[in-house]
DNA sequence: ATGAAAGCGCTAACAG
DNA sequence: CTGTTAGCGCTTTCAT
């Protein structure tokens, strides 16, 4: 059986009160006791019982985080989703929280797990890795006014919710920009996501960029799963494209392969920008050339916006984390 | 204000406890009463508090997984990281477990968070995706006789361990074979891996099926980071390869990639076959012949071999998840 | 600055 | 089959 509040006041000397006050450092209790009690709770092996806190001081000190539906398995797989739980578990240690996860095949799944984990109080915020139009999930978790925030951006209602994103316009122009500055005229952005918002920014920023540099905006070229690769190999020679900004790291890793493929050689034939900066960019040659969206400090400020909606119900708060360029191997000065 | 047991039972015109009996459909509770007090139950919206069911139960209810040390990080970015912990997610909710992961970039951080984790009793059981020699997370398990399994095997005390596996040399027999069977008869194992009891085992069946067919059984095929490409390239040439056997998805797909830019296609040049079949195999073409360890199952039975722990202390289950080749693009048959 | 006592919401004997 | 009662381990007034 473990030690108790109740036998570290004995073997102190001093009642319970005292030994709790000890333990959230009230100020309130003289620096003699206190190191006393302090002494006999270490002698003693003394651990708090956070159910018997947490039934007290109704709250569990878990937060959730919601993993987007995997019907599409993979997107999940980017390196991201790892990377960005690993941060924000980190993180969470240092505030004595601990991280849950809940999953789910679609949004209604996700929607009765959160409900449950609500209800019973078995946490007290959520952090959402993803974000789409009418999501059952955030519409409950905004009626009930539960507390979270969004990794991401809401694609509804983006004022009274809180969230931490990149700026994905800014950045889209950015990598675009850095294509034109490398000589390149000719520029695609490619990417999988039929609809979602984060490509929608991105490209809007590319074609930002492509207009004031008054090169052609091409539309969004679309690789999917069920395409032909031959008609967009075809759809990139015929435009005579010399760049691509890719959505993410996989994508590109995938793009360099088909190209490879179809004689295409990174970067000497056509170069490619992504983004996330994940380990997987420096497998293997060409290392990309991305852009670091710095997931770690978007997993430190999802669970820092927690903290902050916890102290003061009202606020609302917002966070933009900025990017940088990573330069490369997989894109090449062109003349 | 959340509506108690004490409401309800007042509500019902009955005791507390037999509110809470209802709760937990005790066998000896009159279907009336039963009746009428889920009815009560319901009308009031009734939710019961898990903090004080745990204060009193002594569990939390909550298991937590623990990540692999990410210092390298690369090693999770394979997307089976997060098909477990999906997997490991849904099959706790059947059993309303609440999942939450802990993660450190070394096995010392890990350690001091399972040990926090475990003597707060924030939650009752471990669930280990990883496994290494003398490690000190798997030591302190042990040593403090805490409900946990392994995904993956132990390298040490097999025996008085719980854990769930697939039969790595069986694997690596079976990919093996199958290439043997599709007329290669110069084959390689090519991993990134330098030294993990996954690669060890794989390579071994590798050699089994090698020598079973009189075949000539190289040595491990390493391809690392810092490697330099040329020299694996010629050393594949050299040895006249036609056929590789990739240590997982992820990895595969540079090695496709890597080979299409030394002008070898995969998979008229050189056949490769891979393991876990995650959603990446599938993203491009060729689409990836991979061995299919059956992720689902694999979450699924770690939860299970938690909860026969929690009911029989003295068990110590283990488990084999069996494999199966799932045919695609990335091996081509040979005259 | 510290102690006494009540209570968080639920469960588990023990009675009856 | 059901009610009474006594905690689980901690926090928090309210006194002193």
């Amino acid at each position: 059986m473990a030690v108790t509040i109740k036998e570290v006041a004995k073997a102190a000397g001093v009642a319970p009160s005292t030994v709790s006050r000890v333990l959230k450092d009230n100020p309130s209790i003289s620096r003699e006791t206190k190191e006393k009690v302090q002494a006999v709770m270490k002698r003693l092996g003394y651990v708090p019982n956070v159910a018997a806190q947490n039934l007290v001081n109704r709250r569990s000190n878990i937060y959730a985080v919601i993993m987007p539906p995997f019907k599409r398995k993979e997107a999940s797989s980017e390196p991201f989703f790892i990377d960005i739980l690993m941060a924000i578990s980190q993180e969470a240690l240092k505030y004595n929280k601990t991280i849950s996860v809940v999953a789910g095949s679609n949004s209604e799944e996700l929607l009765a797990t959160v409900q449950l984990m609500n209800r019973q109080k078995r946490v007290d915020a959520f952090i959402m890795l993803y974000s789409s139009e009418k999501d059952p999930v955030i519409d409950y978790l905004y009626q009930e006014k539960v507390v979270f925030t969004i990794v991401g951006r809401p694609v509804e209602r983006a004022n009274e919710i809180s969230y931490v994103d990149n700026d994905n316009v800014l950045l889209g122009q950015t990598a675009t920009e850095y294509l034109i500055e490398k000589g390149h005229r000719d520029i695609a952005f490619v990417t999988n996501h039929e609809s979602n918002h984060i490509s929608k920014s991105r490209y809007n920023g590319y074609a930002i960029a492509t207009m004031q540099r008054g090169l052609l905006t091409h539309g969004e070229f679309l690789l999917v799963n069920s395409m032909d690769y031959i008609e967009f190999i075809k759809k990139l020679e015929s435009n005579q494209i010399t760049a691509i900004f890719a959505i993410d790291d996989l994508f590109a890793i995938r793009l360099v392969q088909l190209l490879a493929y179809n004689g295409l050689h990174v970067p000497d034939d056509v170069s490619v920008i992504s983004t996330n900066n994940s380990a997987i960019a420096t497998t293997i040659h060409p290392y990309l050339t991305s852009i670091d969206i710095d997931v770690n400090e978007l997993g430190k400020s999802a669970i820092q916006l927690i903290l902050q909606q916890e102290e003061n119900e009202t606020k609302i708060p917002k966070l933009i984390i900025s990017h940088q360029i990573i330069e490369r191997e997989s894109v090449k000065k062109r003349n």
